[in-house]
DNA sequence: TTGATACTTCACCATATGGCAAAGTGTTGC
DNA sequence: GCAACACTTTGCCATATGGTGAAGTATCAA
């Protein structure tokens, strides 16, 4: 198989490829800073499993680790979902209306 | 591993984490309809290497194939990345500037 | 200082992934 | 028909992935 360095774009979408770190994420998002024996909690993993899963989320950016005595705390750093997106927006042509329609669905949403 | 039946967007991600098919992705989009062996000739890389990207891309429903006598036409189904870019947008507010600021950028653009 | 807590690392396992060569299938052209 | 072409399938291989239990390390609390 010969792997080569995977790119930094590989490695997001890679991250993003499973349910349990993405279900990491939503919760980060939401509760910054969780330890990494609360993340494991509502999972049936232990907690080398996480482990193994957050080193894959930090290889791809996605968190980043701070250690607080014996705890760590874990949080979002989203800077490489802005280029998964960016890479995906390529596409958005494909499946959106014109950019006029876009506008308008902004100034909707103002109003309110 | 146990592997669950991975869903749809946990197959859209993993077929996007590759080089090689990110830019297959990227050549149907210009050129539609191109043939397996089309495909697979920039790349060091056999007929069946090729046939099992093709096929990662087909479970993420983001080509089709339709066959024409011998050769097959391989086109892009881009609503799997419409999907992916949904469940990133959640984390749009992380590292967007207000939608202000939206709103003046495609005005911006729009007096183009 | 000693024991519990919170990771972290290690060794191991089963399955998945990504590549190949070789053989098989269906079309086309002579 | 039959040879060439364009896949497709099969069998094989090396490495990656996602999980475990067990052992190791560092910190806190009594």
């Amino acid at each position: 198989m010969v792997k080569y360095q995977a790119s930094a774009i590989d490695r997001t979408f890679s991250a993003l490829a499973d349910p349990t770190r993405r279900y990491v994420l939503l919760r980060l998002k939401d509760e910054p800073g969780l330890s990494v024996s609360e993340l494991a909690r509502p999972f049936s993993l232990k907690l080398p499993g996480m482990m193994k899963h957050l080193d894959v989320l930090s290889d791809a950016g996605l968190i980043t680790r701070t250690k607080n005595g014996r705890t760590v705390s874990v949080s979002l750093s989203a800077g490489p979902m802005r280029e998964a997106m960016e890479w995906l927006r390529r596409y958005e042509s494909l499946w959106t209306v014109s950019i006029d329609r876009l506008v308008a669905l902004v100034e909707e949403d103002e109003e309110q």
